[in-house]
DNA sequence: ATGAAAGCGCTAACAG
DNA sequence: CTGTTAGCGCTTTCAT
């Protein structure tokens, strides 16, 4: 059996079904097509054939005519992140229940984003939503010529032709602070990779509010989002002589981490030795071993105005970009004096 | 601005760069296949021209003519699961590093996979993933007649015709009893949806090797693999006067939930008072706060087994179906005593 | 090595 | 309502 018999088997195509059906190949397309005008008759002949055939339409030579695909491209770096998964979860079942489809794409580092990004636009994507990955001008300038619809979610355009939303992190940093000053004497920060600017919002905006109360010595470690990197970072935290009271962690994983090791490494108790915050609201953020306080992003009107904004942009030609900022929620638990 | 003027845009197309490269249009088509005999000339024209108009094939069109979309679909229920985000995760960058796209569905209810599979299959995908759900017969005629090769995951095939890869659960059941046998007095198993074959394997091999100990009284209740339902179903299990000391959860999500009722709603000690065993190993399960004992799926040789069975089925046209059971392997931890 | 031409399976005018 | 015809943008013989 050779390699390509495969490719040369038959694929049952509408003009066979209209052979069978004894009727045009346009009436077989007419009849796939709703809102196309059709005799009951001729719909009835064809739909027979087509059962008979086992036919269904092509729908990327359909593509190709129409010049739509009704596919959008998720692009996303290696999500080891719940956040993710939900939001992931999210996008693919709205995308459905818009009668679109998802072509799923995952970016390692920062270096291969052009080429998925470009082999998604060969793809002829009606849209893109692109998660946690800068666009290079390169891309901005294809997306742009093959007028492709861009959503950056949680990130903001350093081009204002594409929109973004995401949700202000600089405020969530801020609220997370308010809640803490006061209560705490030393104050410490775990941060994301030095590149990430939603690391750097958050981080910033606890700082600053703490700098606007007159503390001036927050300490910090860095971590890469992981529960593990979170462990690692409060491990260094906690060795220190002069430790902190007070833990703001950028992301919710990092704080299960760094919660675990102050409480079965150092034999902290939360929160009277030592308030834990994070951010994301994930699930786990709620499960009775955690209880953590933390900074919610809300999902799914995050999801929502992405995919509004990303149909408004595909089906209304609306060629007007919009940058939304959403603003989080503060979620308290146990983790947190109060 | 109408409705229309997107689609009405132009597109920049390979004969808009042969006209500027002043070559043929197939010059152009075979400056982007690589291994067809164009001169270093031509190339280099085409090429320039290229980068001038910002073009990049069409890879619809090339589809349709070379029969094959290098795309592969990926169907999968509602995954709040962390075991299926870490699948799916493999999965779309192992498919992207050899070359292929990913197709992500979304399947809510059993009642709407034949429909997302007939849309899979009519975006002519070059194969199939699915993933907890099963195969109508209908399905795998549809499948047969497109000849697109499809792969169940985790799942078994009713139908021969299909290939399948998953975790042996019944093994790994029998694994669970059997580290529990002799330790315990009272035996209950958390099993999933009352419909799951995953579940019913999972719970059977456990109560069966229970039996063949002489233990015929393991309780039982269900829950849908989610966190709050294995905390809801160990609720009941732990307010029996009869109390069970061993808990045997057929997921990991539903093992965490039942460890924190039975921490934090009844004061109880692991393992001291009761023992708790997963399935899965997901990350959760080596945390800290939980270090929780499971029968591990071993997610990346499932994964690859699964993609090797599948491109070789695509690319080498073998139609010979195969059914790989996969061994569990045993985590322990310290949920379970020893 | 290159261009001309045929066609992949479909939709969309256009006549009738 | 229906068939005929002309493409969509590409790959692939087939000559040259």
């Amino acid at each position: 059996m050779s390699n390509k018999s495969r490719k040369n088997n038959y694929r049952v195509s509408s003009v066979d079904v209209a052979r069978l059906a004894g009727v045009s190949q346009s009436a077989v397309s007419r009849c796939f097509t709703k809102g196309a005008s059709i005799s009951e008759k001729s719909k009835q002949k064809v739909l027979k054939a087509a059962r008979e055939l086992n036919y269904s339409p092509n729908i990327i030579a359909r593509s190709l005519v129409k010049k739509a695909t009704n596919i959008i491209g998720i692009v996303l770096t290696r999500y080891k992140s719940p956040f993710y998964s939900r939001v992931l979860g999210q996008f693919t079942r709205k995308i459905q229940a818009k009668g679109y489809n998802t072509l799923l794409m995952d970016i390692g580092n920062d270096e291969t984003v052009d080429a998925v990004l470009s082999t998604a636009l060969q793809y002829q994507v009606d849209g893109l939503i692109i998660t946690s990955a800068t666009l290079s001008s390169a891309m901005v300038e294809g997306c742009l010529t093959s007028q492709t619809p861009v959503i950056l979610f949680n990130r903001y355009a350093m081009y204002n032709e594409v929109s973004a939303v995401y949700c202000d992190g600089m405020d969530g940093g801020r609220k997370a602070a308010d809640q803490m000053i006061g209560r705490h004497n030393r104050f410490a920060c775990i941060k994301g990779e030095e590149g990430s600017s939603t690391s750097r919002d958050r981080s910033q905006g606890f700082i600053q509010r703490l700098e606007e109360n007159g503390i001036s010595d927050c300490l910090y470690e860095r971590g890469n989002y992981s529960y593990e990197s979170g462990s690692a970072a409060a491990d260094k935290l906690l060795s220190r002589k002069d430790r902190p009271d007070a833990i703001f962690c950028v992301s919710d994983l990092m704080a299960l981490g760094a919660m675990d090791v102050a409480r079965y490494k150092y034999g902290l108790e939360i929160p009277k030795d030592l308030s834990i915050m994070g951010f994301d609201n994930i699930n786990m953020a709620s499960w009775s071993a955690y209880n953590l306080s933390t900074v919610k992003q809300p999902v799914t009107k995050m999801v929502d105005s992405t995919l509004s904004q990303l149909f408004n942009e595909i089906e209304n030609n609306e060629d007007h970009t919009i940058v939304r900022k959403i603003k989080t929620e503060l979620v308290l638990r146990k983790s947190t004096r109060n």
